[in-house]
DNA sequence: CGCCAGGCCGTGT
DNA sequence: ACACGGCATGGC
């Protein structure tokens, strides 16, 4: 039945990295100049595309609300006028200051504090934020904390799902975002383990650069270097 | 004009 | 535990 040459998902997931690689370059991400930045970013991302968060950005930067002082003066009412366009701004606007709150009363206002947390704590302590899902929690420890964990975003679902790297959950919920995540650590677990961290920055960078590209929700994956590597027909609906 | 975007949360089964 | 809508707004 099973194929002794065919790669298992795993291997063609560690290898979807290299191929991505190859066709896209160094991605170097998160699009940000701070990691307050990023933190932002992460929240406002949520279901939005990312050149609505540019307007909100750019208008957190207008009132010098990109970093955390700032934030932290900036009232209410105004932030979420502020956050408007990249939408969903009575649950982010909340949101982020429940963010500032939690830093300020528990990590004496620093992100550096923040980040000498141990990583399995410190995410269950982003998962309790209000407006913080496994995907903005792990958003923030990759790329605003430095942290070596995995990020299992749409993308990655829907490309693993595409390639039949997992088994397609329709309703995706928390169970299928973790063994995402766990599928791409043993993706990568013969690699060296210092280099984790950006391995994963640079693999879910890269799976957002390609499905921007060539994996929306109905996008397909014409021109898709991937395609034909990892074995999926264009016809495949999802 | 309709669909979609780098999710999360509350509610019902 | 899991499925299902709602949430706001702007781009294409």
């Amino acid at each position: 039945m099973k194929s002794s040459r065919r790669p298992s998902p795993l291997q063609r997931l560690r290898r979807m990295h290299d191929q991505l690689v190859a066709a896209y370059g160094p991605q170097s991400w998160w699009p940000a100049e701070t990691s307050f930045e990023v933190v932002l970013g992460a929240y406002l991302t949520q279901n939005t595309a990312w050149k609505a968060v540019e307007k909100s950005l750019a208008n957190l930067r207008a009132v010098g609300a990109l970093t955390i002082a700032g934030l932290r003066s900036v009232p209410l009412e105004e932030l979420r006028v502020l956050v408007r366009p990249s939408g969903f701004s009575t649950r982010k606007a909340p949101a982020l200051k429940a963010f500032v709150a939690m830093l300020d009363e528990e990590f004496s206002g620093s992100l550096d504090v923040l980040a000498a947390t141990p990583t399995l704590a410190l995410r269950h302590r982003l998962l309790a934020l209000p407006g913080v899902g496994p995907e903005t929690a792990d958003a923030i420890l990759l790329y605003a904390l430095g942290h070596a964990v995995p990020m299992a975003d749409e993308y990655l679902r829907r490309i693993a799902e595409r390639h039949q790297l997992v088994e397609p959950a329709p309703g995706r919920n928390r169970r299928g975002y973790e063994s995402l995540v766990r599928l791409t650590q043993q993706a990568f677990a013969a690699d060296p383990v210092e280099g984790h961290t950006q391995l994963f920055n640079e693999f879910h960078a890269l799976n957002v650069a390609v499905g921007k590209a060539h994996c929306g929700r109905t996008a397909r994956c014409i021109g898709c270097p991937l395609a034909d590597d990892l074995q999926w027909t264009k016809s495949d609906p999802i």
